[in-house]
DNA sequence: TAAACATTAATAGTAATACTATTATATTTG
DNA sequence: CAAATATAATAGTATTACTATTAATGTTTA
């Protein structure tokens, strides 16, 4: 398994970059660090500035990897998609009961997640907080519709379009697979907020995770 | 009715404005000229500057009313919220059966939403397009905590908590009523936001409400 | 080994944003 | 009518989100 999660390939679209930040040691640390910069002031404070500070570089030099803070913060979410999607096909590949899958892919987007080091560069637990708090904003944007034609979140749109399959196999006859799917998916992020910070309108507590309640929700609408 | 409607009180917090804009000429002209401001051009290449121009009026003047453009947004979404509330108590008051007051609920906040005249400064139709495309930024900043603490979010928490109340009635021992109704609530803003964007995501289609959706999986859950 | 090329750092500069402050002029109200 | 208040106009500031230029450094390859 070790080895498998090593090879793992993360896809994304290469207009989300100027230059690939995977090939040298400025542009993994930009990554690194600006998902822990992000995470500690939020992204709207989050400047190439104050990156190239942190990471003894300079604005100018960050600006060859990423045209713009917003198209880092879609690589970013890419990136984390990607790794979501390649866990829940590996989760999932030699799981025949269509049951047991659905449980296993809504564990996987619902879970708390946890630093796996596979990627030195990526830290998954903080990356994951990163998503709960700001994946929102890639999409809602003027944007957004060019960015979707352009591809920014065929990813994203994987990910879900997994679930709808498997929503498919339990229940062909449930008319509103994607809708639940894409639910799962946005409203887990949206739960995990709400826990973190408006408590009353929640059932969550502090460290519990959204999975028991879309696991009963999903067998209760398709079973 | 329309006697009821035309009391209707909206309740604000008055620490979101400076100066109550309800209280002038000016001020009702920001409300309306600001609603359809953001909707033409987005929240986020909305300024003041642009509104003053707009509205024949100067920024500075603008500013006497509100503190900055976030405070506004979170007043405009705040009044839409205790527009929907008071929609939801008059439609659930004289319902005793907690199960049609469930679906009369929910049909409320996932429907469509058009304008309804009482309000000549507000256009409920273009301030519900608002609250899709923009309303997760006013939670989504990194003074949501203090924000909430100042009670900024009262309203929307009212309005999510008169739903729990009903779930709780529906079947009281459902373990996640409050997860459920936030669900309800922003997963309907999230399926409308994916019609109009990601359309392949969601089994909404053009013109179509998340009505139908909701309430299957409602009744599903708690019946 | 030297020339060529690519990468990065440093500096400077620009237009736009999100305000604040000041003043002059209306308008309302007591 | 005087005083208080509201508004418009102007100017100014710090910050942001960039772009452009140059110089220094390292790396490749002819």
């Amino acid at each position: 398994m070790h080895n498998l999660l090593s090879n793992l390939k993360i896809t994304i679209n290469d207009k989300l970059y100027v230059k690939n930040p995977e090939t040298s040691e400025l542009g993994l640390n930009i990554l690194k660090n600006s998902i822990l910069l992000i995470d500690e002031i939020g992204f709207d404070a989050f400047t190439f500035k104050k990156l190239g500070e942190r990471i003894q570089s300079n604005e100018s030099s960050i600006y060859r990897y990423f045209e713009n803070k917003h198209k880092l913060l879609v690589y970013l979410t890419s990136w984390y998609w990607s790794w979501m999607e390649y866990r829940m096909a590996f989760a999932t590949i030699n799981v025949s009961n269509p049951i047991e899958k659905l449980e296993k892919a809504i564990k996987l987007v619902t879970e708390n997640i946890i630093d796996d080091n596979t990627t030195p560069h990526i830290n998954e637990e903080v990356l994951s907080r990163i998503i709960v708090e700001e994946f929102t904003k890639t999409l809602m944007t003027k944007e957004v519709d060019n960015e979707n034609k352009e591809g920014f979140f065929l990813v994203y749109k994987r990910v879900i379009n997994r679930i709808i399959d498997i929503i498919k196999e339990v229940n062909p006859n449930y008319p509103y697979a994607k809708s639940l799917a894409s639910s799962i998916v946005e409203g887990s992020l949206h739960q995990h907020f709400l826990k973190n910070h408006l408590k009353t309108i929640t059932n969550l507590s502090e460290k519990e995770c959204a999975t028991d309640f879309y696991t009963d929700m999903a067998k209760k609408i398709l079973l």
